[in-house]
DNA sequence: TTCGTTATTGGTCAAGCAGTCAATTGTGTG
DNA sequence: CACACAATTGACTGCTTGACCAATAACGAA
């Protein structure tokens, strides 16, 4: 019982530790909301005390911040791996919406939501937000862009495109988060036919699986 | 001086009295935003007691809620107004984009962002907040609805449009309260764009003043 | 093995908050 | 005028929070 697996190291190194705390803040966040991150939550749940996770993150801000990164980024790249998958554009874009505007998202919807209000007094996440938007715009674009490129779409401005269709996706979202029952079929099928027409695509052009 | 101007009647009618904290309330959160609403401020600014506050609203949740309802039955009614003396209903949506999405509105799209954030764990807040968004929709169909039968716009579920139009407006609302410098000019007509689309107008049926 | 670095602990501090309550004082009614 | 009610006060409680710091113990390098 020298070796027993309870009774690990308890000291580990810097990076490791610290992307403990990051991903079990993040894992509160997406929980509870960014509101219910708080230095002692995050070391409960670590089973360390307060005063560690201040130790690495003296300031609330900076740890808020990284949590709400580190579950964007995160979220980012399973959308965008998941719609690899699809061979056209088009469905590319459709898988896209359709993982965007579904029940599972309500969790990520209501941290985004946290994250915009809270950057009000958070000048790090604020700055944080702002990348993560930037991210998305940017990666929405180019798959735009692409659209283009190959014929199937047909658009002037793919950036203000991204940045119109994420707006209502956001917009859309915050209805659904904060009111009581609220039809994602409907939402779904609003945001689609409002793409629709931001890309020049024929009606109903997308509304079908992937 | 046994009349002081300053040395006014302490005690007011409990009618006047809660109307007043409402409305302190409600510029507070406008100021500052509705997490900086606390009964200390209220009863700071009034020059009470914090304990009075308490007497007229026992829960924060309802003085927060109160305080919200204020300031967007206010901006509701103000818009409404406003775009009343314009002739055609075109005018008057025309006007109402321009009035929704103006620099001037960043304290009151920033209130809204609090407000459905603090939704999340204020349950009256919550109620008012639907309560508020079903308003907006409400009028904005019956305008919507007045346009058709006056021939002016072709859509089929003036409802619908109207959560559309209004979905976009807070999405980009949010990017706008968000993110550092953003041309509200680009905005504007982001907006006036979609709408055009949503109600089956002709490309910059939109764009120009009232 | 020794020693310096540093991860980690435990305890402390002050600030701000909502909520409670008994006491007081102003007001209007009978 | 006197009484009852209600507005208002002031002081207090308990809680949660971020932040701070000195002491300790583990780890790696010499």
């Amino acid at each position: 019982m020298s070796s027993s697996p309870r009774a690990g190291p308890r000291r580990k190194p810097a990076q490791v530790r610290r992307a403990e705390i990051v991903s079990a803040a993040s894992t509160i966040a997406l929980d509870d909301g960014l509101n219910s991150l708080t230095l002692r939550r995050v070391a409960a749940t670590l089973g360390v005390v307060p005063g560690l996770v201040h130790h690495y993150f003296p300031s609330v801000d900076d740890l808020v911040a990284a949590a709400f990164a580190q579950a964007a980024t995160e979220e980012l790249e399973e959308v965008f791996t998941a719609i690899r998958g699809c061979v056209t554009p088009l469905a590319r874009l459709r898988l896209l919406i359709n993982l965007l505007v579904s029940e599972d998202r309500d969790q990520i919807s209501l941290l985004w939501l946290d994250a915009w209000q809270g950057g009000r007094h958070r000048p790090t996440l604020r700055e944080e937000v702002i990348q993560q938007m930037l991210a998305w715009q940017h990666r929405l674009a180019r798959l735009i862009a692409e659209g283009v490129e190959a014929g199937a779409l047909n658009v002037q401005d793919p950036n203000v495109a991204a940045m119109r269709i994420l707006a209502i996706i956001d917009g859309l979202s915050v209805q659904a988060a904060v009111r009581a029952s609220i039809d994602y079929a409907t939402v779904r099928a609003m945001v689609m036919t409002t793409t629709e027409h931001e890309l020049g695509l024929p009606r109903a052009a997308l509304h079908s699986d992937c």
